[in-house]
DNA sequence: TGCAAACCATAAC
DNA sequence: GTTATGGTTTGCA
């Protein structure tokens, strides 16, 4: 039985849908009936579920986290993810993605250097995140730091990074899979719009 | 700038 | 098996 909790936060909803502990995919939204879809959207599998808008201690303490990523604030980011039904490859690019500290950007092509495959592949990835914002998706832009896309529209993307903004002014380069990745401080981005 | 071609894992047939 | 599809990138005019 697969367990879904929906709650709104300040004003935006957030679900997680948790099996045996581990997060299966989550989303959030303005409306109730979006983020609900999104959600039932990315079970992996045809399995029961139900419903919870009372969460368990557990689950609010991953609900908490989506709304501290949301507000751009340090969350923990280790939440247990349910990977073992995605393709080998996915699993490569979200945890990379993953990698990324808040306060920076990557881009499409970057990711791809380091895990393999090619941007397009990365970017139908990205497309297809199950664990939005947990996997922060949004923080992975086109070379020449314009927006890309986003699930969830532009102008979130643009408001997720905004709250991000922290002050770095150099690039610099983290570890993943062995390999060097490259990130740049959000205010790349977003004096692109200023 | 703008356009075309190369790119590459997935999902859908 | 094959094809279509991108949240891309690069080169070249």
């Amino acid at each position: 039985m697969i367990e879904i909790y929906l709650q709104n936060i300040d004003d935006t909803w957030f679900a997680v849908a948790l099996k045996e502990q581990q997060i299966v995919t989550s989303s959030f939204g303005t409306d109730q009936k979006t983020t609900l879809c999104n959600v039932l959207g990315n079970l992996p599998f045809n399995a029961p579920f139900q419903v919870f808008h009372e969460p368990t201690a557990y689950a609010k303490t991953a609900l908490d986290t989506l709304k501290c990523i949301y507000d751009g604030k340090t969350a923990n980011t280790n939440l247990p993810l349910a990977t073992s039904h995605l393709p080998a490859y996915s699993k490569k690019v979200l945890k990379a993605t993953s990698e990324i500290p808040l306060g920076y950007v990557t881009f499409y092509g970057a990711i791809s250097k380091a895990v393999g495959g090619g941007p397009r592949a990365v970017g139908n990835i990205m497309a297809g995140n199950p664990f939005a914002p947990i996997v922060p998706c949004h923080r992975v832009v086109k070379a020449d730091f314009t927006l890309g896309g986003y699930g969830f529209g532009l102008k979130v993307k643009m408001q997720l990074l905004g709250r991000e903004k922290r002050g770095f002014s150099n690039s610099k380069e983290i570890q993943v899979e062995g390999r060097q990745l490259k990130v740049y401080p959000v205010e790349y981005v977003l004096r692109n719009f200023a």
